[in-house]
DNA sequence: GATGAATGAGTATTCATTCAT
DNA sequence: TATGAATGAATACTCATTCAT
């Protein structure tokens, strides 16, 4: 498993987008910047918490656009929401280029989910932080992401599975959840909230992995097992 | 296994605790009546949108006492945390007895968890959202609660493993950990924020129980596999 | 006709009211403030121009009050209206004696308004200014200081009536809501917002005042004419 | 009296001021544009709430505009009034000719007053709202539209005084004024602003008119009384 | 000790006005 | 010249906290 593919390990929230706005007038320059703005002010403190104030300064701009342009602070949060959500599942298929190995599909499924969602924390915090209390937000993540990342990673599964790879009993959508709520406890939870060191993870991660692919591989493609 | 240790499926929320106060001058009560409101309001609607007003005025007596015996709302947030995280792992404890059968075992752990978090949904909710938010929550949570509940999930597979039920090879703390993130993706998030039906939840947690028992036991322990 | 009845003609609206409050815990004195301020920030810029936070510093206590008080800046004004709504045709019924002589009564109730009406001009500048927009405040001003001014009115001009002083085929009632309105004319918006001097006030009331009696009166009544 | 010289009653706020601009860059009929925009948004809103960005699209143009032409948007209201103010009297000089029968010709006044305002209601509504709190506002509605009206009454008294049809002791121009008053107290307040009906405005109209004529009227004139 | 009246710093949002284009 | 993007000061209202009673 190469781990050239998977990205830099670092927040991806404002490199470019909080750049200095190129024109007084750029009205595109400036939605982006307020979003980008939002994604860290919303990370630091929450949602609740951040004020409208404090995006505009550090966007550089004047509140009045957060209401021109979003409607209102709600209003741009779901558009960070969305923006996030639809690049999301984009690289996570990009990211993880499909394998023979099952073993190393499932490794790196994992690894994937750590190295995204250390990257992507700023959003996941306001996201998921807000869908636990906005039952709306909830069902949008359920529905959107989540679904989404059910998707691929099932079909996945259902590659192994016609190959022969994966035992005829199990249900591969079921555990396709499962990898994606695993993903998100020990990528999100465990890594970002709880701040595990990365040996630990690591660990968690592997053991969890190796489980699992025991656990549905048929007995003949286990030979090669390494350890 | 058995489903009469599982709990009833409610809220917990205080039949008793929001009782009428017993005396105006029974400090202890206050505490008591000022936590249980606490948990419900926060649990309507998120620690920040409640107001001590609220609370106050559901535990019937005066905000400043909010501040007088808690030091504030935060001061009472954590209270309310502390006590609950108390309460909660002693239950799984109790609730989920070990067996000798490991498969029977893994099915419980992953049950319990699903019936615990339903029925303490709110509470989560707040515990959840805050600790995405607040980084001393965060970490409280996970080396109070988190830790706690992984502690006793490793001794169980220890147990396992020293019967010879578990292979040697298998970091059983590593796999606690991963089990522990599995109660909080299908407990909490598939099953509150995303609200799966039963019926699928139920197809996950049978799945990937399935999944570890046969990626974890040893060969021989598994011939009486029902399958 | 004596002037002694009448009232001194100066604003009412804070002498005492704005006094330093008593108490810091005085509910009662600082709603009373809050009122009084009120009543002379509206007057001074307008309702839509006065804020809150004027009236709270006038008042000497802080914005929060007048929305747990009152709900809000228009409640505030509400309370303000019934509150002079109440006193201000108490005061007349008091004020202008019934007299005998149809010519004084005239007279005296057109005086009366020219007085009352300069005193109360802060208020009248918020109340009318209002109930040119605000239609539920101008009905309500309708509806309960004019109808009840009119009635008063009428009662004494049918007293006159019955006394043959007025002829006969005379609607006292039409002619009520006339010297309502005439006292709204001159009392209000010549001498305060057109601002006229007192001489012409005078020389317009008294020309008013003569026509109408001679236009009212029997002929056998009117032989005492002055003139 | 006819009421053939009556005008029709409705609003004219527009038909023609808000059809769409000739050209775009005809300065003159934006200005004439942005005036019809802020008389109707005035009237809808009041000052207050109006806000310049519902006046410009009204009026199909920028808000820069409104700054550059007038100033600013009290300038706009000043314009507003003072293009009001001019065709107003000019229409009443015009409306109610002179008449040789001095009751028709009081009668005819205060008819016209209730046609006239009930037709000008939203201009009213601003004006008669802003003059009572805005001083400059209110002196010059005093001296502008109220003096003029005063002398064209006042004009039409004298001459029937000179033709011995009113009493030689009538002061005439404070009799105009307080006709002015109760057009203003009949017409915008018990009509518009309390919502009297017709038939009471009928009814105290009539009687005011009346008994004004019956008490200015000299003795030997008033032999034709039709009661 | 307990109350609830009072505070004041802070919030999202609005809008007349300015100015780069 | 006209636009409309941008501003920033101002607003009503909220709420955790304090403190006189």
């Amino acid at each position: 498993m190469t781990e050239a593919e998977l990205l830099p390990a670092q927040h991806d929230t404002d490199a470019a987008l909080c750049a200095p706005i190129r024109g007084k007038h750029d009205k595109d320059a400036r939605q982006q910047a307020l979003m980008a703005a939002a994604t860290a002010v919303f990370a630091e403190r929450g949602y609740d918490a951040a004020t409208t104030r404090a995006v505009a300064e550090r966007a550089g701009c004047s509140e009045g656009l957060i209401h021109r342009y979003f409607g209102g602070k709600r209003g741009l949060l779901v558009a960070v929401l969305q923006a996030k959500a639809r690049s999301f599942h984009a690289r996570m298929a990009a990211e993880v280029p499909d394998r023979d190995d099952l073993r190393e599909e499932i490794h790196a499924l994992l690894r994937w989910a750590l190295r995204a969602m250390w990257e992507q924390r700023d959003f996941l915090c306001v996201t998921i932080s807000r869908s636990a209390i906005d039952r709306e937000v909830g069902r949008a993540i359920g529905a959107e992401i989540n679904a989404a990342r059910v998707e691929i990673i099932a079909a996945k599964l259902e590659r192994h599975k016609g190959a022969g790879r994966v035992r005829e009993d199990v249900d591969t959508h079921a555990l396709a959840h499962a990898i994606t709520g695993i993903n998100l406890a020990t990528g999100f939870f465990q890594q970002v909230v709880f701040g595990a060191d990365a040996a630990e993870l690591a660990r968690i991660t592997d053991t969890v992995a190796d489980a699992l692919w025991r656990g549905i591989a048929t007995e003949t493609k286990r030979t090669g097992d390494p350890r």
